[in-house]
DNA sequence: AATGGCGGTAAACACCGTTTACACCCGTAC
DNA sequence: GTACGGGTGTAAACGGTGTTTACCGCCATT
């Protein structure tokens, strides 16, 4: 494959009414190629010469889209968000809205599916302390619902079972008491983003106890995909994928995710 | 900090009887000062130049000692390991054998403490796919009970309690039919390495079911102890070790680990 | 027609892992 | 006592990296 050093960018300013546009597309074809050598050839191969390379461009020509490597491979990772983020929702749409349940899960099985996948961009992403340089932000949905896209679809969904389902959660007073200003936090984030979807969420639906479980779901889902990812099961797993469901639909009993459709079995 | 440049290494050819010892301890100290880059400058300044420039000597006399870069790292990452378990091992002996859930709960406790401490020894060597390079081993103790030390000394105290205390696990026929073989060859693993610490193990209490709930364990540690380090929970957690001790009290509660010390509270 | 900015290049700098050839010192053997 | 050989280190070099600087040409504007 040595026809990569043929140049094969595409024509710069060609019929561009402005200039601006194409600008757009070189901007894009950087992170893709970025993102082609991370996935085929490794992080380290992430080079800013490489990238450039493969464009049929010198590597100081990039400096006039991004500061710096690190700014690029942030975007990259935004990119990455993004792009799982949209595979996601394309799942979503393949299932009725009513299922709320059945969304929460598509969005698991989605997630894990695309971390096995795509184990390079997981671990940009999902395993560095916040991010490729040190700082990406505080929080994911800390003050005025900044959150990334991904996150966006898991709260989105978690939004929806909500108010759709009678989730089995701890009562407020049953959570940790250091841990209510933080939970408080998150549920005004959460209101925030979800009204901005056009969700009418109930206040008293969304509990302490609710935002609590919420955080629970996460470190366990998010164990369970990254041991996967990094082969760090306390053993040799063959089939991975079963235990994944394993713990999907244990985790949906415990938290009042099982069962038939509808607001709950009882009410 | 420029004295770095200025020559600090040991005398090397000094009193030692065959001139073996002096090359262990120039070993050992390039380990340390990779590891100490690590710690205070981050991943991206461990780096044979910056080794050899620390020890007053340069990069290519520590291919006398190491195959490549890669192979440098792998053994420091081992070292990390080791020092993981042996200040693991510190905790426990402050520690009555007899209480073996308090030792659980410390190994627990001492894993994520280290973890916040290390953030970048973790990231290395516990957020990585199976170490620096790709291939670290297929799995922790799959053959013949190879297991690195800080995986050693889990799966000893998980022993020590198997021995105690009456366990809350799910039957044999609860547990995925998929995972049957896996937690068969785990299961004999342990046994293995259990009776090269001399504890007698009754195979009757070492079921599919215990082997499943360990497994399940470390998923929820190790989510907990990783999503802390990442800064990768939900929203900002202010008290982190609170929520830790939750997630320890509760895992606790579940897998009956809980209550008084002896056999169990009904038997 | 002159101007200014935008997108690109070439050259250079300091750093990196790695290889090669060479120098030194030690313990040993003749 | 001298020659040898191996272990430890150096200097120099190669190709690679991120980044900066100076320059150059084209386009849209004035």
């Amino acid at each position: 494959m040595t026809e990569a050093t043929r140049p094969v960018r595409a024509e710069r300013h060609e019929r561009a009414g402005r200039g601006e546009r194409t600008r757009e597309e070189t901007d894009q074809q950087i992170r893709s190629v970025a993102r082609d050598l991370l996935v085929t050839r490794g992080r380290a191969a992430v080079t800013l010469r490489a990238i450039a390379r493969e464009m049929g461009i010198t590597a100081p020509a990039l400096y006039r889209y991004y500061d710096s490597f690190d700014d690029l491979l942030q975007r990259v990772c935004e990119d990455i968000c993004l792009d799982l983020a949209a595979e996601l929702a394309a799942d979503l749409t393949a299932l009725p809205e009513t299922d709320t349940p059945g969304r929460v899960f598509a969005v698991c099985r989605g997630f894990r599916s695309w971390a096995v996948r795509h184990p390079r961009e997981f671990t940009l992403v999902f395993a560095s302390p916040a991010g490729p340089s040190e700082p990406i932000g505080p929080d994911c949905v800390g003050a005025g619902g900044n959150v990334d896209p991904f996150g966006r679809i898991f709260l989105t969904v978690a939004g929806q079972v909500l108010v759709t389902r009678d989730l089995v959660v701890p009562a407020d007073d049953e959570v940790p008491a250091a841990l209510h200003a933080d939970l408080q936090a998150f549920r005004s984030g959460m209101f925030d983003t979800l009204r901005a979807t056009g969700l009418p969420l109930p206040e008293q639906v969304f509990s302490l106890g609710v935002a609590y479980s919420m955080l629970r779901f996460w470190v366990r889902l998010y164990g369970q995909v990254a041991l996967e990812v990094f082969g760090r099961f306390p053993f040799q797993v063959s089939d991975p994928e079963a235990l994944f469901e394993a713990m999907l639909s244990e985790m949906a009993a415990e938290f009042g995710l099982a069962g038939e459709f509808g607001p709950a079995t009882d009410e």
